[in-house]
DNA sequence: AATAGTGTATTAGCTTTCTATTACACTATA
DNA sequence: TATAGTGTAATAGAAAGCTAATACACTATT
């Protein structure tokens, strides 16, 4: 896996871990690969992967049966909340750069658009 | 100064450095304050000021005169693109971190209209 | 009981970032 | 020419993150 070396690799773990679960590719319950197994497809560390998964448990995301492995919570209110939680947290970082730039909302919006219509002609290539 | 934990704190100088020329706080041609200011000003040691202004030296956005000071480039073009250069770079990453989630652009635009009237009704207590 | 598959913990060493400190070099000016 | 203000460089040490390696503990199965 590719990973920015500007922020932890722990870290951006917790997020393709979120990331899994919010597009259904972790389902409420189901059991995750070994953590050895899951250094091995990471290509880190397995302290690396345990940091993330403590913290992942920490949250009540990860549920870790010690001899058996790491589970996704049953708790689907919890899963719920997980996909507004993470979409809101990246729009409100956004904003919050515009902000500092006196960029307006109404003007983030139009950005957006912009970038949008951008990345569909450069697609055409 | 607040600095994020997660990514090294010159990275953060150089956005800050940005944010003020894009601001117009920092104007072509201008100095900078001397780096043992800026170093009690941003609450850092010298070291780290250095580490960011030379790299932003790097890209032609600063210019240092030994003795002298830290510059702003008169380079207007390489001033005037950078705040689309920075403000792409924002929507980039967020486009690219909803589209990992398989959220479409049309959703994406959803989203930050529905995040902006959130915050204005918040505004409002 | 033995074994294989899990998670847990510890230690040592490397790298990056940041700080602290000191010394040096160039520029302007009194 | 002395001095104050500037950037530059180098060293040492601390802290965070990552890796490697090893040992241990729990669970399930043979």
């Amino acid at each position: 896996m590719k990973f920015n070396d500007k922020v932890p690799i722990y870290y951006q773990i917790k997020q393709y871990v979120y990331q899994e679960i919010i597009l259904g590719h972790l389902k409420a319950g189901q059991k995750l690969p070994a953590i050895r197994q899951l250094a091995v497809t990471l290509t880190v560390n397995v302290n690396t992967i345990q940091r993330a998964l403590s913290e992942l448990t920490t949250e009540g995301i990860i549920i870790t049966q010690r001899g058996k492995g790491n589970f996704v919570t049953n708790d689907t209110q919890l899963l719920q909340a997980l996909k507004k939680r993470i979409v809101t947290e990246q729009f409100s970082e956004l904003y919050d750069k515009m902000l500092a730039l006196k960029i307006t909302p109404a003007e983030m919006v139009q950005y957006l658009k912009n970038y949008i219509d951008q990345r569909k002609e450069v697609q055409h290539d």
